[in-house]
DNA sequence: TTATGATTCAAACAAACGTATGAATCATGA
DNA sequence: TCATGATTCATACGTTTGTTTGAATCATAA
């Protein structure tokens, strides 16, 4: 077989890439740490990728790609089953969020390292990469953000958006901090292990997603006459 | 007056860092650029600070320092008013939530620059500042999680803390994301300039929280009795 | 005015960075 | 078996990194 040797190559690359710039970031990781820990000569990311940026883009689309087609199939599914009817709000959360939190129950597919890596990566400094991701999930935004539009006709378009972010965040760090807030917070949460974390997790975080969405919209003060 | 030179430079120095550091992260930022912008010699911050790592948590601490107490005083507050009774929860997000966000709108705590600063540092890779931010904010924390009990004593003290760590992933993504969140989603929030954008944000963030901190609990699947 | 301690400055340091090179080694098709 | 292209390897390149140094300059007290 004549690729398996590289392949492997590759592949050892992108996982110690994808853990090291999980537990370092992208800037805090050198390319001697990542060739180091997958046992390859330091000259092999740039001979395989071309350069540490390429390869960090690797790293994500290995990951995304599936990730992104899985929301969509998802979505499309909830759709073909409400039959021209909206979807109801919390499927579409889950079909977003809740897609991305399984996901990270399939080791194969990254386990917890990608989803950690992918929680930090969206507060990543470095631009090149907000950029890239930016490009990388503009589709699956557009269609969900669409999806709650349809679902919640009765609240105004720019509250939906905001409160995207905001579940977009929660949800970065619950799964990015895992380690980092309880360092932040110096909470323990006791009850469970590292192991079964994730199956607590996803129903938490689902209920605090819902509930947020589903808040009473807020109050401004005295309104600036708005007509858009 | 003797010190006033150094003390300029100093608060000059602390400035750049703070705008560098947000913008382009921790190991993002170099002590040439921060020194080149300051217009201070690069030798400043080893003689001012000692080193580049004392220079950061200088930064946080200039403004965390007062930020915590200022916490601390709203909760004092509200605790007395409350007379022995239980303060309500909305009140005690919004003496911790609140009062971060309002600190933006002062310029001379920082504003907006210093708000996105903690937003993003909070998942910052780097180990030792995560240590020290934790170690910053302790006291505090652990009051508002007592706080919260008190508020909440029908929900499970595991949930409560889950949903504190919700709502700082929320906020800080809300705060730290202003244009890192634009760029992931590319979604343009039409209607609102800069100016008056944290008008908005406070109480859609808080609607936002309360809703997800509020939100009925979870069910958790039949307990995996898990012996692995 | 002069002496003193604080601050600024230009310059240099070793170390680490990402990347490139050309030879050595490998697997494979002819 | 040999030739060929792919891959690995040790090594080096030029920058940039954070930090240090010793002299120059400053502000102030005597």
């Amino acid at each position: 077989m004549a690729e398996i040797r590289n392949v492997d190559t590759r592949e050892r690359i992108l996982d110690s890439a994808e853990r090291l710039f999980m537990t370092h970031g992208y800037d805090g990781t050198s390319m001697r740490q990542i060739t180091g820990e997958a046992a390859v000569n330091l000259a092999a990311v740039n001979y395989h990728f071309g350069s540490k940026e390429a390869l960090i883009q690797e790293v994500f689309r290995r990951r995304l790609d599936w990730l992104n087609e899985e929301r969509m199939r998802v979505l499309d599914r909830l759709e073909a089953d409400a039959g021209g009817q909206p979807v109801k709000p919390s499927l579409i959360v889950d079909a977003f969020f809740g897609t991305l939190l399984r996901m990270a129950e399939d080791e194969a597919r990254g386990g917890m390292t990608f989803l950690r890596l992918l929680g930090r990566t969206l507060t990543e400094p470095s631009e090149f990469i907000r950029a890239f991701l930016a490009h990388e999930y503009k589709v699956v935004m557009d269609r969900f953000k669409e999806a709650l539009f349809r679902a919640l006709p009765e609240v105004p378009k720019a509250e939906i958006v905001w409160r995207f972010h905001f579940m977009l965040g929660a949800t970065s760090y619950a799964i990015a901090g895992t380690d980092a807030l309880r360092l932040v917070t110096d909470w323990q949460i006791e009850e469970e292990d590292s192991v079964d974390r994730l199956d607590r997790l996803v129903p938490r975080l689902m209920s605090f997603l819902i509930g947020g969405l589903r808040a009473p919209l807020p109050h401004f003060e005295p309104v600036a006459v708005d007509r858009s």
